[in-house]
DNA sequence: GATGAATGAGCTTTCATTCAT
DNA sequence: AATGAATGAAAGCTCATTCAT
């Protein structure tokens, strides 16, 4: 294997296991030494492949956002309706939520809420551009097929991210009576009425 | 002037202090000497009113909670359809992220991403059920009248609590295109058609 | 005592423990908690009087000029030659060298050597305006008087500075075959004949 | 070419390399691998040609002892009074820190103010002998000649590196109102005075 | 000789909290 | 009730040096 790859294998090793701690401990309440712990190497070494906590936290929002975007893309090159993609998407989004909370949960509380570390370098959600991108083209294509109604598309935005995004919070706030998956249904259904075209 | 209530005119005093510091620089870096030099009064006094930063933030966000809990509840006593009430829910909302950010603000970026700080003594959004509340009885009207689907109250409330905020974190990071006030005929529409009976 | 004062008298203490150890171990070395230790008190509450490392360098050059500059106007109000005011200028200069060694030092090993700390805050040597200012006096005086001869004024200044910091650096690196009080007669006549006026 | 020489040729490229870091930047500021991203070579192969930072740096100065030394070598056997004599190294000493600047400021900065680092190794300025040398000879050559009055070397050296060095560091700082060169015959002048027989 | 990833002790600085006054 | 000097444990980050390749 080429020395390229192996630093890059340890770099993407690096952003997930930050990923995880920060997700569950706070951004914080999380230490370089801790990073470094949890990835078996020295403090300084970790220095060697991201020359900051703050740059850490930017290329692992940048990571997830891709990784996000991936999975909504499979969706949108499906040859299926809008409203079987939104509950594909609200699926897709849960399990991850399930399977690797880490990754909606940095979204939630640590992009959302830290403000002044993605200030510089994450201006205008280029950070977050992966995903965004994604719900963009999920949207448009609706759009166009006359499904969805045409409207400001941050406002079919904010629905789908504010929405997903606060279930998986109540999720984790242990506060839902049922669980994530027996909402995919009405949360499906809630969406698609909210955008469909009249 | 009873002392006691001059001890609980400066609690609040307190609590707005830090509210508005808390939501514009961060949680972690607003210190207690910030606080204190906001409020003209000592480190050591201010520990005569809350015992720690982290009691201080819980009273806060259930001070917040109430003061958004109120403002809905005088929508829920008007005699209106609950479309007219979601108009009114969202206008309002926006309204204070313009004139007041910083609760908003306090939602999003404090009380939603400091889990470790708000574990003890707020489980199950205890110290937000003054919100909730409102949310709920505006759902059950909702529901009872007719007027609304009946579902999961948290299938709805996720609606509402992640939309708005997802629109006032996105106004927050200057990405609309638009000014709030915009959207409100917008989402007030996805809203209420997401939620309205068939 | 009033507060003020006490709070004074600890600062001039932290700059006169702070030289001591600067002089002696080089600004490098030398390290926040060291410092702390000889005033027997914390690293934090240090911070209380100085709020960086490279603040209070500065703040000790500035009373380490004033000091010195103190001493040359005691010899600059004399009615006496110019001459004899070289003598007397030399003398007290190797005197301070041999009792409080730290001020000469700091100069030498601090001050001229480590411009980065100084850049800002000390531009053209104004925190050492102290003592340049006295040199400048004694300098026009015998000018004026007629008895040296008038020339820049700083090639009469890197002179003086230059030779007694070389004589006093010598003398720190024990090479000098004989003591410094054994060179204030040879010292003093040739400054004075390089000054004197034909 | 021999291996020896490629060896010695790098050896002393890095000392060339070093010794421009080092005099621009503080010796702490300068880091082994900055040197040898400046070398393009590895940080470990720069350990292959000196053993550590410090032992770096005492070569250096002996290098730069040397090569000042040289200068002024060719003034001593040149056939000219000492009073020329004494024109033409203070020419060549301004000329050298205006053309190679890193010579001068490296005695001035690093030399003079990092006692720890030449402490074992350079004891009683062996390190900068080369330079010592051929000022003792010109001194005692015009002391031959009856030119120079007979003193204390020391006390004739101090006088030649101090204000020498004094003036090069208030060039440095940028307060010298004229530039360098338009202070040598004020200078020369001064020197020899202090210097000549009676 | 040459590489550069890896080490880890050590640095400056911060800040919630205490307590003598 | 009120003050603010004092504490000290931790944090993020640096860098001379080593060593497997």
């Amino acid at each position: 294997m080429k020395i390229v790859d192996k630093k890059a294998l340890k770099r993407e090793a690096i952003i997930q296991g930050a990923l995880q701690l920060f997700s569950s401990n706070g951004f914080h309440r999380t230490t370089i030494p801790d990073i470094a712990t949890k990835l078996q190497m020295s403090v300084g070494n970790l220095y060697n492949y991201f020359s900051s906590k703050d740059v850490l936290a930017k290329e692992i929002i940048k990571y997830t956002s891709e990784v996000l975007g991936d999975e909504i893309r499979t969706v949108n090159m499906l040859e299926i309706s809008s409203r079987e993609k939104i509950h594909k998407i609200v699926t897709i989004y849960f399990s991850m939520a399930k399977e690797k909370p880490e990754m909606i949960e940095y979204f939630l509380r640590v992009y959302l809420s830290h403000r002044e570390v993605f200030k510089d370098g994450c201006e205008g959600m280029t950070c977050v551009s992966g995903f965004i991108t994604e719900i963009m083209i999920f949207f448009d294509d609706g759009v166009s097929s006359g499904e969805l109604r045409n409207q400001d598309f941050f406002s079919a935005f904010g629905l789908f991210m504010g929405y997903l995004g606060g279930m998986v919070f109540l999720e984790g706030e242990a506060i839902l009576p049922r669980s994530l998956d027996e909402y995919i249904e009405d949360i499906s259904r809630n969406i698609y009425y909210a955008l469909k075209s009249v």
